[in-house]
DNA sequence: CGTTTGCTTGAAGTAGGTCAATGTGAGTGG
DNA sequence: CCACTCACATTGACCTACTTCAAGCAAACG
């Protein structure tokens, strides 16, 4: 993460376009502070309204989705430097929960901030649905995932796509990476008991597919996995041809 | 569905927002003339660079995924009146496969109408984004069913789900919809094989919980249902509290 | 140093898959 | 009009991938 900027959110949005003096300086203008968050905190209650986006300056957060009878669901993982926030903006209250699942740093892009934005720079204004639209086909991977895979291609298809994504902010990342989930929690992400996580992980480890030091994970048949689950990185780039010019 | 405008996409955004007439104006002249497809024609196919987004004016569509095992995956279902490629807008080029499940109708808005459309209209621009994070709420609902509901279950919550959806444009409906669905084609959706799609129905219908004349179904006891699921319906309402004002 | 939280492992049960066979209505060509 | 096919629904017998239950351990933590 260069530390050029001072804003989180121009950090983010610079992946993809270049910003200009003007819509640096506005979003800066609009930043709040960014704001410390142990590890559990909630950041999106269920029922909350939406305060605005968020961007997860450090640590990691999750989507939980906690049904009646105690069982929780990690439904998104946010990385460090990822946009927090943009699926709630559509609906009038949260649906589901966002937890910091390490410490980290939260800043804040508040809600009134959103009118001017797409008023006054239509380019950002695109640059949000773009993000909208990256996080909706990690999700519909996800789901696929989920709805046709076994249980081991489903445990090797999170933690690619964990690494993919970590590489992307984390240029040069290589097959070893911090996985800051309890079995359990991995549980919930896959849609697997805890134990048979367990017991897939432990098989990975005897037949040589990864090095645990936990909680490091590091990919020794990467290549092989990526065949397995018929993985395509779509977590890189986007396609910002169609954003109208800047301001 | 109104005939009152002569623009797909306007009739859609007027659900949520009321158009001035320079909005109405501008959607209506980049739109461009509806077109006819048949029951399995391929809308956007995978690879395909993204030609901006569509309005499904008639007809039902899905987003497919299909792996090189020949299994194909249902990951999305459109309805009459939803608006598609909202998610592919963000990629370089489509990774799944959008087909139309039954004859209809698709007006498309180019990729060239996006850029003025986020330039001189900004609360559209808004609305964009609003209508991509109701589609990444829908689909994490349905990723949090596929991943920690039993089959009896994500079977009910997909039918649920598709009920509130149709009731959203066809105000009233009762609980008796068409569902151009084979029992292939649902287990491709709620991630089953259609043996056991079969076989749950044919006990749903045993047990008084539903009525099939197909293609139409009939909930008998949709209340128990969403109890069952903890179904919330999240289809209805957009919070445009955050748009910029109008132009 | 006791308690909690998470990892590990085994034994037993079951939800849902696979395989296989049969039935049925909607085309379609003769 | 019948015969043939084809896509889809139905049903049963068997199998296995995953869950549940249960118990023991290690490390972290007050």
């Amino acid at each position: 993460m260069t530390d050029e900027y001072e804003s989180c959110l121009v950090s983010r949005l610079s992946r993809f376009v270049t910003l200009t003096e003007a819509e640096s300086a506005f979003v800066m203008e609009m930043e709040r502070d960014e704001h410390p968050f142990r590890r559990g905190r909630i950041v999106v209650d269920v029922g909350d309204l939406t305060e605005g986006i968020m961007v997860l300056k450090t640590g990691w957060a999750v989507v939980k989705a906690d049904s009646s009878d105690g069982r929780s669901q990690i439904l998104r993982v946010y990385l460090p430097g990822e946009v927090m926030g943009i699926a709630e903006l559509g609906a009038t209250h949260a649906n589901h929960r966002i937890t910091m699942q390490t410490d980290g740093k939260v800043c804040p892009f508040p809600r009134n901030g959103l009118a001017p934005l797409y008023s006054d720079y239509p380019r950002l204004g695109a640059l949000l649905t773009g993000l909208s639209s990256l996080d909706q086909i990690a999700l519909r991977h996800h789901a696929g995932s989920l709805g046709a895979m076994d249980a081991a291609n489903r445990l090797k298809f999170w933690l690619l796509q964990l690494r993919s994504r970590l590489e992307v902010a984390n240029v040069g990342l290589g097959n070893r990476f911090r996985v800051p989930f309890s079995q359990v929690e991995i549980g919930q992400a896959v849609g697997l008991t805890s134990i048979y996580v367990n017991k897939l992980l432990r098989r990975f480890v005897e037949d040589g597919d990864i090095e645990i030091e936990r909680p490091y994970v590091r990919l020794l048949k990467r290549h092989d996995w990526e065949k397995d689950c018929e993985f395509v990185n779509a977590y890189h780039t986007m396609d910002t041809s169609w954003f109208p010019p800047a301001i």
